[in-house]
DNA sequence: TACATTTGCAACCGATTGGTTTCTCAAATA
DNA sequence: TATTTGAGAAACCAATCGGTTGCAAATGTA
């Protein structure tokens, strides 16, 4: 049972779901009407999306109110941090480029 | 078949595939090299790679280099763009908390 | 108390995944 | 030319995935 944040957005329902409760909390009845599936696939998204601690519960009565755990997110950004750099590097380089190419039209 | 960049980056052998070749082209043998795995199932992961555009083949005789393509990495970072904007909402309102806090200690 | 609602959980099913083995093809080398 | 090397493609396999159905537990309501 491999259960990292990168298995768990890899399905577009989960994607769906973390932006649907990224703003309010909501059921999981709440959320399985936005989708063509029923309450129980939706159910097993979240259990995924918990047990990777991207949500988290809040029992109120019967119903269980989903929350998003926005930092967990980060774990994605901190990820991408390593090819930002890169990325930022290669188009300084362009902007070198560009600059060379401007000088020698002067 | 479904063939999306969440999916691909969801491989922890692929997001390690993507890390050593960012700096550097490298050919499936080369890259097998640093996993216990074989060359076939290396080859597998960069079609895949290939199939959602996250990486470029670059012929050399009969060597095959594999180049990232650091700019598809930022429909990630434009995924999470939406949840930058919370979480650095929330930050603020957590801020906002502490100073008057801070104020009715005065 | 009896019934309805909300939810999680287990069992099952077809499709997909990641890996291995085998095969073929093209390029390099003896 | 014969052999070795680098690589992709196909066939196969066990494991996992996403979905459905059915059931049980807990909470609310008549």
């Amino acid at each position: 049972m491999r259960r990292d944040i990168f298995q768990a957005i890899a399905d577009p329902t989960r994607r769906a779901i973390i932006t649907l409760i990224a703003l309010q909390a909501m059921t999981p009845n709440a959320i399985a009407d936005n989708f063509h599936t029923t309450r129980q696939s939706v159910s097993k998204h979240l259990r995924i999306l918990t047990e990777c601690e991207l949500v988290k519960q809040e029992q109120q009565g019967r119903e269980i109110y989903y929350t998003l755990e926005i930092k967990k997110l980060k774990e994605i950004d901190k990820w991408l941090e390593q090819f930002r750099k890169i990325w930022e590097t290669r188009f300084n380089q362009l902007d070198k480029v560009l600059l060379t190419i401007k000088k020698q039209k002067k």
